[in-house]
Formats: structure tokens, C-alpha cells, sequence
DNA sequence: ATGGTTTTTACTGCGTC
DNA sequence: GACGCGGTAAAAACCAT
């Protein structure tokens, strides 16, 4: 056989049962229209009452039964699946009317029972839910805060964050992945070990704009409180990524130091000031780092780097008498 | 939406190795 | 001549109003 031939067969028994699925719609008994039934999910003739199984979410069972006895015996049942739900819908739900079984009406203290079990139920349910969204958002607070060399202590700060958002019920509307992140950007600045938002969106899932909104809402609704980051927690980093000295790294603390005193840092990007002092205090320490390198670490443009470093200079000049400006 | 501030981008000129 | 550095103008981003 040619592979042509073959193809052709396979065309032919594709049409065939295309072909079988149109029929469907009309009933194959006496070919009136069908109706479906939604509350039994089944599809029925309208003229002859015929049931026609037209399911269309079951595609049918997993199993293959050969034989009517094996087919009970593998034959299981369940509500349809829908995803409108945060647990698909496989949970438990306990239905509206006041009926037994067999459709007769509960006594007056069944009733009551009924309503108790309803409050209960649901109670526990959405209790699931909640533990469930914690668990899939404390994973990605995890995986996000060890991508990002964060210690533990901040992956707790983060979760408490979480958890709190949670219980305020600031998550809908919003996406666990969003919140997740926003918590853990909050947390390591709370902590002292901040990282910048570009950092932070690039082991995300959500993007810049995405966490800069939900940061401030989760903020500002939790009534956080997150000082403006400080420029001196970037410095450590920003040294050992560039393998500078120890001296280089007091040098640097010092010029912020001393630029916060002169009060020159309000207004500027944290980052870019801690870039513009490791960089002036490696010149001051003759040690060999060119803006293009600083700038590349601290993700800041040199054109900012030479801006905020030419104001450090200045400020240690101005002050006087200070140690960052008396040697080399 | 708007205006003011900060940062980035892109480009140019200078000195040095 | 490539590189590091400094400067500038215009564009873009950010923020409070």
C-alpha cells in the first residue's frame, strides 16, 4: 500500500465519523428535533421522548469494559467538572430543596438539620479553599525568594503578608501569583534586603505593571508599613558582585551617610544612589571598576551613576573635614 | 489627564592606552 | 582606534494632583 492510498483511507474514516456526529442532532429514531436537559445532562428527543447520549464535556469513560459485567464494575460517577470553581466543583455540595430521595418533602427538624449541615459544609469548604490558595501561594514565595538569594526570615515575613491578605479577603479580582509577589517585594524591603521591582518581575510570573498595582493595594489596604528602601542594604550586594574590598564597601556606607545628612538623596532612586557610591568609593580605594560595570550590576543607567556621584563627591566635600575626602 | 521630576536613551567630544 | 568618561538634549517613566 502507498502512502497516498493510505492517506486516503484515513480521510475517508475521518469524514465518516464527522458525517455520524452531524446525525446526532436530529433525533435517530424518528429524526425530530433534540432538547437537552440540563439538570440530568441528558440530551432527549422531543417527539418520541427517546434519551440520546450527547454529553459533550464526557468524552466518555477512561476505562474499555468487554463485557456488561465488567462495565458495572468499573463504571463510576461524579458530578461534571467545571473550572468556574476554584476546586472544579468536585466538592461537596449539599442541594437547595428540602427533600429526601425520593422527592418528598423533609420534616420541619430534618429542615433544620439540613440548613445546619449546609452552614457547616460550606464553612469547611471554603476553608479548603483558602488552605489550598495558601499552599499554592506559599510554594511560589518560596521558589521566587530562593531564586532571589532571599533568607528565610523574609520568605516568613512574606507568607505572614500573605496570609493576612488572604484573610482580609484582598485576593479576588486578583491573581495568587500577583499577591504572592507583592508580598515577598514588600517583605524584603521590610527586612532590610530589598530588591528591585525589575529584579523581582524577572522570577515572577506576572509582570512590572501587574506589581506595582497590587503592591500598592496589598500596602495600602494591610496598612504596611515599608519605609522608603534604604540605599545602604543594596551596597553589599552590589560589592561582592563586582569583587570589591571590604574598604571599598565602608567607603561606600560612608558617602551615603554622609549624603543622607546633607539630605540629597530625597527623591532619587535608592538603587541608583547605592550604584554612584560603590562606584565613587572604588575610585576613592584605587580600585578598578568602570561605570558600564556598575551600571550593569545595579541594572542603572551610567548617566544616573555619573549624576548621583558627582552629588556624593560634592556632599563629602561640602561637609568638610570628612574622612571619604581627606586621602588619596 | 496633567505637569513636574527623575531616569533613560542616544549622541558627541576629550583624553589615554 | 577602542575604551572609559563626562556632558547634553530629548524621550520615556514615574508620581502626585
Amino acid at each position: 500500500m502507498t502512502d497516498t492510498e493510505v492517506r486516503s483511507r484515513i480521510d475517508e474514516s475521518e469524514e465518516e465519523q464527522e458525517t455520524k456526529e452531524d446525525e446526532e442532532w436530529n433525533c435517530p429514531e424518528c429524526g425530530s428535533r433534540l432538547e437537552t436537559d440540563t439538570e440530568h445532562g441528558e440530551t432527549v428527543c422531543t417527539e418520541c421522548g427517546l434519551v440520546v447520549e450527547a454529553d459533550e464535556i464526557d468524552r466518555g469513560p477512561e476505562w474499555r469494559a468487554f463485557d456488561p459485567g465488567e462495565r458495572d464494575s468499573k463504571s463510576r460517577v461524579g458530578a461534571p467538572t467545571t473550572r468556574m470553581m476554584h476546586d472544579k466543583g468536585l466538592s461537596t455540595n449539599i442541594g437547595w430543596q428540602n427533600q429526601d430521595a425520593y422527592g418528598r418533602a423533609l420534616s420541619s427538624r430534618q429542615r433544620q438539620k439540613m440548613q445546619r449541615l449546609r452552614t457547616w459544609n460550606e464553612r469547611f469548604r471554603t476553608r479548603n479553599s483558602k488552605e489550598r490558595n495558601l499552599k499554592q501561594a506559599l510554594g511560589e514565595i518560596d521558589r521566587m525568594a530562593s531564586a532571589l538569594g532571599l533568607p528565610k526570615n523574609v520568605r516568613e515575613t512574606a507568607s505572614v503578608i500573605y496570609r493576612r491578605a488572604l484573610d482580609e479577603d484582598l485576593l479576588p479580582g486578583r491573581s495568587i501569583e500577583g499577591v504572592a509577589t507583592a508580598a515577598l517585594y514588600a517583605a524584603a524591603r521590610q527586612a532590610g534586603t530589598p530588591r528591585s521591582l525589575d529584579e523581582v518581575v524577572t522570577v515572577s510570573r506576572i509582570d512590572r505593571m501587574e506589581l506595582t498595582r497590587t503592591y500598592r493595594y496589598v500596602v495600602r489596604q494591610l496598612n504596611l508599613e515599608v519605609k522608603p528602601a534604604d540605599p545602604e542594604s543594596y551596597v553589599p550586594r552590589f560589592i561582592s558582585d563586582l569583587d570589591l574590598s571590604d574598604e571599598t564597601e565602608h567607603r561606600a556606607r560612608e558617602l551615603l551617610r554622609n549624603a543622607k545628612r546633607t539630605g540629597i538623596h530625597s527623591g532619587k532612586s535608592p538603587v541608583g544612589l547605592a550604584a554612584a557610591a560603590v562606584y565613587a568609593a572604588a575610585l576613592l580605594t584605587n580600585q578598578k571598576v568602570t561605570q558600564a560595570e556598575v551600571s550593569e550590576v545595579a541594572n542603572i543607567s551610567e548617566v544616573t551613576i555619573r549624576n548621583r556621584y558627582k552629588e556624593l563627591l560634592n556632599a563629602t566635600d561640602d561637609l568638610g573635614g570628612q574622612p571619604a575626602s581627606a586621602t588619596n
